[in-house]
DNA sequence: GTCTATAGAAGGATAGAC
DNA sequence: GTCTATCCTTCTATAGAC
């Protein structure tokens, strides 16, 4: 389903200012001030500022839940997998960053979509886990602590747009090798 | 200054329902129901709901600038103060987890001493980026991009409570160690 | 120290003119 | 598609009785 252009630089200018301020902290007449129009003019493109949140969240979390299936589906090494993994999220990030603000911090305030946001959730989880435990077991990885490998992994990658930000003058490519290697260097074999 | 008792009890149930919802959307209701008694009540005991987020955020603040003046100024290797650094994250998490959570969610949200919180968590940021160059020149640690090595750690610790409050039974000591090594691995070189 | 009652401000959303 | 006007709810905070 394609949505007006309108519609687009509402849930633009939303994500802007959810990432900034929390979705609790924005009024629909903050967003609608950055148009430049009242704030009930912008129910003629959307039905609920809760429909702004939801929009912005679900769309990030399939594009992960996607790109993490088809990652998953590769035959290829889990080092492999595991450095497709970072560029994945440094992609979405530098496409969806401030929606992906917004799915790290106010996902809680989703209301009918959470049960699917946390299914997403948890499956992409897994997946990155499963990356890992299979590494270790084909003996491509060091044998640490699967679940606080996974944690480290993840919080990086997580709050990555806030280091991003002050950077932003490296090139994407530079940016997921510098990542790669910061990460993995303390799971990949020192011998290898 | 020592509060009483009964402004404790309402700093820690704020703390709680903060991390759960964030501070904006805790209503003072909210906080008077888990206490059983009326919103108007707790105004005989705060000033404000602002004194709520304030008091929680300064005080954790502080415990953070303070601890990380007294590791800089130990006489030891840049590798051991970078353990010190790990276990005081790791102990004010374990004392303070839900205050911590609305320092790292919340911040936005102090009013008057938010240029002051800003002033402690640079100080805290600059330290960690201190003992990491100085143990890069002192060829102690790997010779790694010191902004993404920096970012890395404190993604993680800052998330730590996310990971710990899965697994609350490992001993603290056990966590520590587990975290440095972790964290430390891809810094500390594989040869000493 | 807690209550009831309420002031005063702000927010989400709708109706209907243009 | 945007506006003005407004409804209804919810929120922080205060006043004053007990």
């Amino acid at each position: 389903m394609q949505h007006s252009s309108r519609k687009n630089e509402i849930l633009n200018v939303a994500a802007e200012l959810f990432k900034e301020r929390g979705y609790r902290a924005v009024t629909m007449r903050d967003i609608a001030k950055t148009l430049d129009i009242k704030a009930s003019s912008l129910y003629n493109h959307i039905q609920s500022k809760q429909e702004l949140l939801s929009d912005l969240i679900i769309c990030v979390a399939e594009d992960f839940t996607n790109g993490m299936d088809a990652i998953l589906a590769l035959h290829c090494s889990n080092t492999e997998k595991l450095k497709k993994a970072i560029a994945l999220h440094i992609d979405i990030t530098l496409q969806s960053g401030n929606a992906l603000v917004a799915l790290n911090n106010d996902w809680m305030h989703l209301q009918d979509n959470r049960a699917y946001f946390l299914s997403m959730r948890s499956r992409y989880e897994d997946s990155f886990r499963k990356i890992i435990t299979n590494g270790i077991q084909a003996k491509e990885f060091e044998p640490r602590n699967v679940e606080l490998v996974v944690f480290s992994f993840l919080s990086t990658l997580q709050t990555f747009h806030l280091w991003y930000s002050k950077r932003a003058k490296t090139s994407p490519t530079q940016l997921k090798q510098d990542m790669i290697n910061v990460l993995m260097q303390g799971v990949v074999k020192q011998s290898n």
